[in-house]
DNA sequence: AAAACAGACAACCGCTCATGA
DNA sequence: CTCATGAGCGGTTGTCTGTTT
């Protein structure tokens, strides 16, 4: 990691000249124009490319989020929704790879839906969004009320998730006795990564074809092997009941998987503990995660 | 009519990770 | 191996717009 008191920390927008701040028109059109001629890439160095005074990380969030032709504007359609909150179910607040499965949509979007919408949509309903797990209907003694707040259902919150501070989640490695689990799914996934086909854990498998494997744990944690098993697991879960009525027919290689003759784990297993995943999962998410960029971007 | 407030979304910041020298 | 750098992620803040007082 970088250090900042080094002295060669970033100052990335703070350098004067630097503009901030909502994108013009005009900016658009300047950084839209040189993209299309030039490519993306070397963000650092693009605003002086391309004549803008922004940073680079500002434009490239900008192309990103916005420019981007493959990016869909306007309202999240009731399917995606139902995606998204499958997807949060399964994943928690990994907005990109959630993303990275609703077709046009990116992650900043899918966060701010989500923020302004669909937590409070749950909450409404009686479920935590963070678990989504029913709110407690009965709050003993010893706990504190308002769960509603983000931040104090860490407290209460009564579900396995290791992380539940989002920030300290990112700041620093759990240490959560739970997370020996993910732990074990770091050091046997991570490493071998993209190379390894098969894994010998205990667990129920999903079934996933060929040489891939998924499993629920006795746990109930989903544990993946590598990315094309991590994305056949997710498109499973996709096809499996969000868009019955829209792509129910549409042969999928990795169909079924999800839910074999074991019913619908989705709905009534899964839901809670994948909410824990730790550290360990996001890494292994993020190197999944770096691949699918290329791929879906 | 205007000030205050609230919601929605765009953008920024700090951090981690991957990669290459 | 270490270090520098680019890229990307997720939380948070800023800004705009619509609504309420």
């Amino acid at each position: 990691m970088r250090n900042p008191s080094s002295g060669t920390k970033t100052p990335c927008c703070s350098k004067v000249g630097i503009k901030k701040g909502p994108w013009t028109p005009e900016e658009d059109e300047i950084l839209s124009d040189y993209i299309k001629r030039e490519g993306e890439g070397r963000w650092r160095t693009l605003p002086k490319r391309a004549g803008l005074l922004r940073c680079g990380k500002s434009c490239r969030l900008r192309w990103m989020n916005y420019l981007r032709p493959c990016v869909k504007r306007g309202r999240i359609a009731p399917d995606e929704e139902d995606l998204i909150l499958r997807l949060h179910r399964l994943l928690g607040n990994r907005w990109s790879l959630i993303a990275g499965r609703i077709p046009g949509r990116t992650d900043n979007e899918i966060k701010n839906y989500w923020n302004t919408h669909l937590s409070k949509k749950l909450i409404s309903q009686g479920i935590d969004p963070r678990t989504h797990k029913p709110l407690n209907p009965l709050p003993s003694s010893s706990d504190i009320i308002s769960n509603n707040d983000h931040h104090l259902a860490s407290t209460s919150n009564p579900n396995p998730n290791p992380n539940p501070d989002p920030v300290s989640s990112k700041t620093e490695a759990t240490a959560t006795d739970s997370n020996e689990h993910f732990t074990y799914l770091h050091h046997h996934n991570q490493k071998p990564q993209a190379d390894d086909n098969e894994m010998e854990m205990d667990g129920f498998m999903l079934g996933l074809p060929t040489n891939h494997s998924a499993y629920i744990s006795q746990d109930n944690y989903i544990e993946t092997c590598n990315e094309d098993t991590f994305s056949s697991f997710l498109d499973s879960l996709i096809n499996d009941t969000v868009f019955t009525g829209h792509q129910q027919q549409q042969p999928n290689p990795v169909h079924h998987l999800a839910n074999p003759q074991h019913g619908n784990v989705w709905e009534s297993e899964v839901v809670s503990p994948m909410v824990g995943l730790s550290e360990e999962q996001r890494a292994l998410d993020r190197s999944h995660h770096h691949h699918h960029h290329h791929h879906l971007a």
